[in-house]
DNA sequence: ATATCATTTAGAATCATTCTAATTATTGAA
DNA sequence: TTCAATAATTAGAATGATTCTAAATGATAT
């Protein structure tokens, strides 16, 4: 069966343990990469797993900003660019808007994306998806990511323009 | 099995008439649109399709420009609009650099992308993707677009860097 | 011919991201 | 504690793909 992973008592995703490992892990990665987890930085990794919007930069700054009113554009994006480094965080491009970022599960796995309000959710992997080492071996290529992403309007986007195109204030 | 699409004679792509069978369906799809199939959009048809190297738009800048000296980046950027409107060509999005185009399949497909020389193939597909009708049924989107893409280093490109680091020229 | 409408143009504007060079914090040795 | 040395952070400039704008050109039909 396929679900929704926001849904939170179940799916990838759920349990509050698994964020406060998560958030040390990140830590943990950050030291053994020989840099410092300072305040801020702190601060942007809660505010990466503090939600499960996927924020972009630009929302993480204000969350951080929230905490520690003088922090840098270049701050935020400095850390993620470490944090993609060393695996811990998952990039989400987008040529048209800003890319986002998961933190909370930072390997390769399906997302729903809706175009009306942007909104990135992940996704209960039913399909079977051709693993890297077949992938490999076939293509000759050395795969070191995969990207599944569906895209269309989500359930709210539906609903708001069916229930009255009137609605245009 | 799996094998790339690029292989001319097999896969998804191979006989010349599909391609100019395709480029009618193109140029059909603009008339009914209502626009005019100009020179200069015949041509960019014709560079778009000329290729399985899924251009960017600069690349088809340059191959139309070579037939049409003073031909501008805006011509390609609209007409390439319009195809993305009637769903003649499929947009592969980057962030960091320029959007791929493909109008040889411009339906979801996945693609073999490689981070070093930004190659990007097309790939067959064995592996099973949800299907539209069972994604939208499970979680409430209208989904319209599949997007499946691996990334990591082509054949060409490992050989170039196991050969030595040091041709660093 | 000429009025109308679509097409094309050059260049300006936008926006996310990256870069730069200077400033500020932190740390470890004297 | 003091003083380098190193890392982190900063503001703002630079970049680069894309979009916008307003003017110019081209085609079409009466």
């Amino acid at each position: 069966m396929l679900i929704r992973a926001s849904e939170e008592t179940t799916g990838l995703f759920s349990q509050e343990r698994e964020l406060s490992s998560r958030l040390e892990e990140m830590k943990a990665a950050l030291r053994e990469r020989g840099v410092a987890v300072t305040r801020k930085r702190a601060k942007l990794l809660e505010v990466l797993l503090a939600s499960d919007r996927h924020p972009s930069v630009s929302e993480i700054h204000e969350g951080v900003r929230a905490a520690y009113p003088g922090t840098s554009l270049a701050t935020i994006y400095n850390t993620i660019e470490i944090l993609k480094e060393t695996g811990q965080v998952l990039e989400i491009e987008f040529s048209a808007s800003a890319n986002r970022y998961d933190g909370r599960i930072p390997v390769s796995h399906p997302h729903l994306v809706c175009l009306q309000c942007e909104k990135v959710e992940d996704m209960e992997n039913t399909a079977t998806h051709d693993p890297f080492e077949r992938v490999s071996q076939a293509t000759g290529y050395d795969i070191v990511r995969l990207r599944t992403d569906y895209y269309g309007t989500c359930p709210e986007c539906l609903e708001a323009s069916s229930s009255g195109e009137r609605g245009c204030l």
